[in-house]
DNA sequence: AGTGTAGGCCAACGCCTGTTGACTTCGACA
DNA sequence: TGTCGAAGTCAACAGGCGTTGGCCTACACT
């Protein structure tokens, strides 16, 4: 039996998402994807035109924020912390961005507008100050994504070594006052 | 007049620096780097070896934390939030470990010994807690690398526009619990 | 059974990279 | 003034990359 288009296509993304979660754009090749995928690399052209075009099929992705209108408000932070460490374990997507983020400006720029337009509206709703909103949005950024980068690439041990209620009484604090707490 | 031996080996290095702060190990060539500095790339191996080694000696370092005997319990973290700040504009070395540590295993172990070398000790003082320090380095480094990869990286547009204050006002309180407050 | 087509393979292209070694030129010193 | 080493150039290499187009081949349908 011959694998059907969508097999292959899926396949191929599948790979895709793995080598540029591990890798990082630059350095995933064409040729790698296409090995693990078991195909010719010129399948993969077909299937998705260019170098690319299949790294905008594999970083396809949405933050998926929970709804926190049912939580209390004291536990924020800490809902929030907990979501985002789940979040970034579920899949390689995040992974994949941030990866190529570092070294390309355009994947940035996705990143960019992914926090602005999903993390900044929350900010909005929870702190209910318009103008410092895109600050403490900024703020909660900073301190997620530093997290995922000393956890999940740099691989510092002792943040390793954090269990998710470990990150969860740490951080969440934290977040608590970048949302909602006074200015600084 | 000929360029001296050493002239020409530090217009390499700053060169080097500049680039590879730019666009990471990867995306940065040693045929830029050579037509920066206005010499044959051929030069550039003659003097550093290969690119590998170049890379080394762009990106030595040291994080030079500020001696914090003087300073008042309460204000460790505003200290420590400001040093960081500008040390990491003071020049590229942070840029071009940060850069390239994301896909580069071996300088992303490098910045883990950096980072387990000059800021545990720091906290095994501070803290007080042998025990702890660890955790509690590792969660400064969440915080301060999350902003330099926000601001300096990614250049999410609120944490950029935030000023040397506005960071040492949210940022201080966070490094001030990571290092001396209670457990998460 | 014959045939069209979609899935797949192969070989090659042009380009760029790090790296090498032979060659040239300048300047200090005897 | 001649010479010798250091500073710098030049051309080429081998290998990897993304990408291309022509070819094969198994299957579904008539």
């Amino acid at each position: 039996m011959r694998r059907s288009s969508e097999d292959t296509k899926a396949s191929i993304l599948g790979a895709a998402r793995e080598r540029f979660a591990a890798d990082g754009y630059d350095r995933t090749t064409i040729r790698a994807i296409a090995a693990d995928a078991a195909i010719d690399p010129s399948m993969v052209m077909r299937y998705f035109g260019n170098k690319e075009k299949l790294f905008a099929a594999a970083a396809d992705f949405d933050l998926h924020l929970p709804d926190l209108s049912g939580v209390p408000e004291d536990r924020i932070g800490a809902t929030l912390a907990a979501h985002f460490v789940e979040r970034w374990e579920a899949d390689e997507a995040l992974m994949v961005l941030l990866r190529t983020a570092v070294t390309n400006e355009d994947v940035a720029g996705r990143m960019r507008e992914i926090f602005a337009s999903q993390l900044g509206p929350l900010a909005v709703k929870l702190s209910g100050d318009p103008a410092t909103a895109a600050r403490r949005a900024g703020l909660v950024a900073t301190q997620m994504l530093g997290l995922a980068l000393c956890r999940y690439v740099l691989r510092l041990p002792p943040v390793v070594e954090m269990t998710h209620q470990d990150v969860v009484g740490w951080l969440g604090p934290t977040l608590q006052r970048y949302l909602v707490g006074r200015d600084g």
